[in-house]
RNA sequence: GGUAUCGUGGCCGAGCGGCUAGGCACCGGUCUGCAAAACCGGCUACAGCGGUUCGAAUCCGCUCGAUACCUCCA
């Protein structure tokens, strides 16, 4: 079966044959998180959704450069009234330095991607370290008087822009529609337009993280740094930007127009993004009191949690969800995919198990072509799941002998497992330590003095083992040939 | 109000005009000293109202509802 994969391009708003500009090279650029807090969900699912990508096109042989960026400079309080920089006033409110709260949060960023054993991209740029290239950017589109300057900082002309090109092209919107939707705000007056957006900001003087430009000491506008970044690590146009779906208007919008005009073309073939999430159908927020962080999650701390929730359970959750469906998190979901995914782990070490016969009574090759033609459907990861979960059905009954599998289906078998399940789709068994070996000695150890008691018909002793276990966090599971055990 | 995405069984979620999604929960059964696991079977939905069609969860329109964005920050 020959591998064409279909992507949504948001741009098109349809599913197109994805072929790379020089193929077999692909260049990925994915919006990544600011570092001023904590991880939450909503950098968990954009991580993981093109993790998924970026793992599947590799498996299909493209040599992919993966550029995901860090903000660390230029933002503003939600709450501030003077427009400080977010990170700056959080440094002084701390006594430390800018860089160190960056440093921080991209360390701890960098933890719990590792335990959602999201990859590493190829590039990881830092915004603060590409100011150069921000204010070449800039310079560009002031030369072609795309932009203006006013008391030192920089403005992209959108009017201007949309006169030439179609400003709203990616987002659906039209120019007009958004001057009329637009509130009437104080301080905004150094624009000419309310849509304008600014490419370079002068710093306030309270401002701690500022750099010198031609126009002002200050720092770069948000758009710029995408723009700029991907640029300079892939190229003006490549083949993937991705995001999620908030980052559609005004961020990616505006990153069309900057490019168009600083470098004669838009930024990207494909656009690709992720749904949002909720939780128990409200979206996520401080105010709410259901703003949760990944570390909660791990940990089980946060008062609307029942229990904690292991990092390759919410990778798994996460993945059980079309990239482009909104998501919903509540106990009762985490709670039924832990639970699956335990099924599908303790599935794959049965598959590990399992004799081969002269023949098969299943379609394997069937149970591979629908897991290929899943991904190649827009990463339908769901469907990849939901088949593992069918050849599941087929390794247990092989195990009881209901079914039979032949030895290069076996193979095969345990092939499609290994790719999908720990290389495509990203999961580890959690199950799995160094101590294994010697636990299964001791447990083997236990359960054959077990094994004496219940010949002897003395089902006392044997539960009473079986009790104590239970105790410890054992399952003790009883079958035809004998016991086996199980952590809880 | 505008733009976008969506509204599926007890819960989570696939589905892209006709054919079983899948998981979890629940209820039977097989196996088992008991239990668990595993297996077999059951439960069988598509927000509402119209329309297109031989046929719609799937296309079109309207209504209702949800989430994000539409402003400063990123």
């Amino acid at each position: 079966m020959e591998n064409i994969l279909h992507v949504y391009n948001t741009i098109s708003k349809r599913k197109e044959i994805f072929q790379p500009l020089r193929p077999p090279f692909v260049g990925m650029y994915v919006c990544g998180p600011t570092v001023y807090g904590d991880g939450h969900l909503g950098h968990a699912r954009p991580a993981i959704t093109f993790d998924l990508v970026f793992r599947y096109l590799q498996h299909l042989g493209y040599k992919v450069r993966y550029v995901r960026n860090i903000t660390d400079v230029g933002h503003l309080e939600n709450d501030a009234d003077d427009g400080e920089d977010k990170i700056a006033k959080k440094a002084r409110l701390e006594q430390l330095e800018p860089m160190e709260v960056a440093q921080y949060f991209t360390d701890r960023y960098h933890l719990n991607m590792d335990q959602l054993n999201v990859k590493r991209p190829s590039i990881e740029p830092l915004a603060s370290g590409h100011i150069i290239e921000h204010i070449e950017m800039i310079k560009k589109i002031l030369e072609k008087e795309f932009a203006y300057v006013i008391n030192g900082s920089v403005y992209f002309d959108v009017k201007k822009y949309n006169d030439a090109y179609a400003y709203g092209k990616l987002s659906g919107r039209i120019l007009e529609d958004l001057l009329s939707n637009t509130r009437v705000l104080e301080g905004q007056d150094e624009k000419h337009n309310s849509y304008d957006f600014a490419l370079w900001k002068k710093a306030q003087p309270e401002h701690i993280m500022r750099w010198p430009s031609p126009w002002s000491d200050g720092f770069p506008g948000w758009h710029a740094e995408c723009s700029a970044m991907s640029a300079k690590y892939l190229g003006n146009h490549f083949d993937i930007h991705g995001g999620g779906m908030d980052l559609l208007f005004p961020h990616h919008e505006s990153e069309i127009a900057q490019s168009q005009i600083a470098n004669n073309c838009e930024p990207c073939k494909y656009w690709m993004h992720n749904n949002m999430i909720t939780i128990n159908g409200q979206k996520m927020g401080k105010s709410l009191g259901n703003f949760i962080t990944l570390n909660d999650f791990f940990t089980g701390k946060h008062p609307s949690l029942e229990k904690a929730y292991s990092p390759m359970c919410i990778r798994f959750f996460i993945l059980q969800a079309h990239y482009r469906s909104t998501l919903d998190f509540s106990n009762e979901a985490l709670l039924a995919a832990e639970k699956g995914l335990k099924r599908l782990m303790q599935g794959i070490e049965t598959l590990q198990k399992i004799t081969s016969s002269a023949t098969s009574s299943s379609d394997i090759s069937k149970l591979s072509a629908n897991c290929y033609e899943a991904m190649n459907d827009d990463f339908n990861s769901p469907i990849v799941i939901a088949n593992l979960f069918e050849g599941l059905r087929i390794i247990n009954a092989v195990n009881d002998g209901k079914e039979s599998i032949s030895a290069i289906d076996l193979e095969s078998l345990k092939n499609l497992y290994t790719t999908f399940v720990f290389e495509i789709l990203g999961l580890t068994n959690e199950t799995e330590n160094n101590q294994f070996e010697i636990m299964d000695g001791l447990m083997q150890m236990v359960l054959s003095f077990r094994q004496q008691a219940k010949t002897n018909k003395d089902y006392a002793t044997s539960d009473n083992i079986r009790n104590e276990l239970t105790k410890l966090g054992i399952v003790v599971k009883d079958g035809k040939d004998g016991s086996a055990w199980s952590l809880e």
